[in-house]
DNA sequence: GTGATCTGGCAAGCGCGGTTGCCAGTATCT
DNA sequence: AGATACTGGCAACCGCGCTTGCCAGATCAC
């Protein structure tokens, strides 16, 4: 009774932190931890014995986060592609009015944003495939998305007689074709001509 | 000395059928296994032990024939590429002269013998991913294959500022997104309509 | 028929990782 | 200061599947 306390237990402050806050906190270290095991040693050798001494938690704040490993591979992949995707969105928007160039500046910041992380790399196009399809279905909702991109970039400029999805979804393949190709193989060869090769693909079809 | 027998200890027959005979014949019932239990289960659910009664075979046989489940994925994989293959270029032999129908034919084949064959197109398309560097190296040897083969085909028409190979691999992943797509969404869209699409990609690379 | 070879089933040892509970140490609130 | 809540480490139970060995029954060579 006395003194009416701050509204129930959940506001004590730890460290600085309210209980939320560090909540969201663990969360963040075991995404890393993920995308670090994930992304080098591969789903199926990562344990979350390894993801936590990894992360510096105690497994009890794994569950207290994610019902299982492949709950966490999801996070991760999805945090990563938010990430690309955004950097993707910000080169189209900053690169003016004209459609070639902007499919330009897209690829461009695709393939740079994807090359320069290849642990994410890694996770989005080797470890996510195959694992549930639970993972599967959200992949596949990831690539809508791209499609969609693609499509209100072209602005129906794709062949009337096409179907829309299917075209972006050809040529969302074709891009991972190479981005896999690239990260299996000589690492060498500089992206501009996968950008380029993409454009030669792309061009006819968009526009 | 008396009677001087067949040939040391390897030529005695069981059920008719000699030692390699034999040897043989439980490989194909392992095979035939893996196709069935990778390509519904999934890799990741499924036992040797499993394998094992698929097949109707002792463990013991199993370690006769591959040092693990790996590897029997890698030869599943390897005997429905094979046929893949074949029918492609059969397809393709058959086809007369023109550069287009000759086209039109290998993706129709294409299209037709992997969708027709539901657990291998799961073995090829999610399994085989990202279980091991061994296999994602054999599923790259094949891409290649591939490539050659499209490049083959296109007889110098890729346009000669574009690396061959790296064209023929972003249409071999345009055509695998297509793929996939039709796998894991409605199936009831016609499958010429994924040709009639790649097509569209195809022509403007291929010439 | 007799002995050698092959087959298939049973099962047990083994290692590994998931999952949960407990406990001492530490920071925060009153 | 005392009570309370949070943290991190330890460990143990548990189930699962890999792997190997053994044995009875069947089949073939002589």
């Amino acid at each position: 009774m006395a003194s009416t306390r701050q509204a129930g237990s959940g506001e004590r402050r730890y460290g600085g932190r309210t209980a939320a806050e560090r909540r969201a906190q663990r969360r963040e270290q075991l995404l890393d931890a993920g995308l670090a095991l994930f992304g080098t040693d591969g789903y199926a050798a990562t344990t979350i014995e390894g993801l936590c001494a990894r992360a510096g938690l105690n497994p009890r704040y794994f569950y207290e986060q994610f019902a299982g490993r492949e709950q966490l591979l999801g996070a991760v992949y999805e945090r990563h592609v938010e990430q690309v995707l955004a950097v993707v969105r910000r080169a189209i928007d900053g690169a003016g009015d004209d459609r070639a160039a902007r499919l330009r500046a897209g690829l461009l910041a695709f393939v740079g944003a994807t090359l320069d992380d290849e642990r994410g790399a890694r996770v989005n196009y080797f470890e996510m495939i195959g694992v549930s399809r639970e993972l599967d279905a959200l992949r596949r909702r990831v690539l809508g998305d791209y499609a969609e991109l693609i499509a209100s970039q072209s602005a129906g400029a794709l062949g009337a007689d096409l179907d829309t999805r299917m075209a972006a979804v050809a040529l969302v393949g074709a891009t991972d074709g190479l981005i896999i190709d690239w990260l299996s193989g000589d690492r060498e060869r500089p992206r501009e001509t996968i950008v380029d090769t993409l454009l030669t693909i792309f061009g006819p079809v968009v526009g």
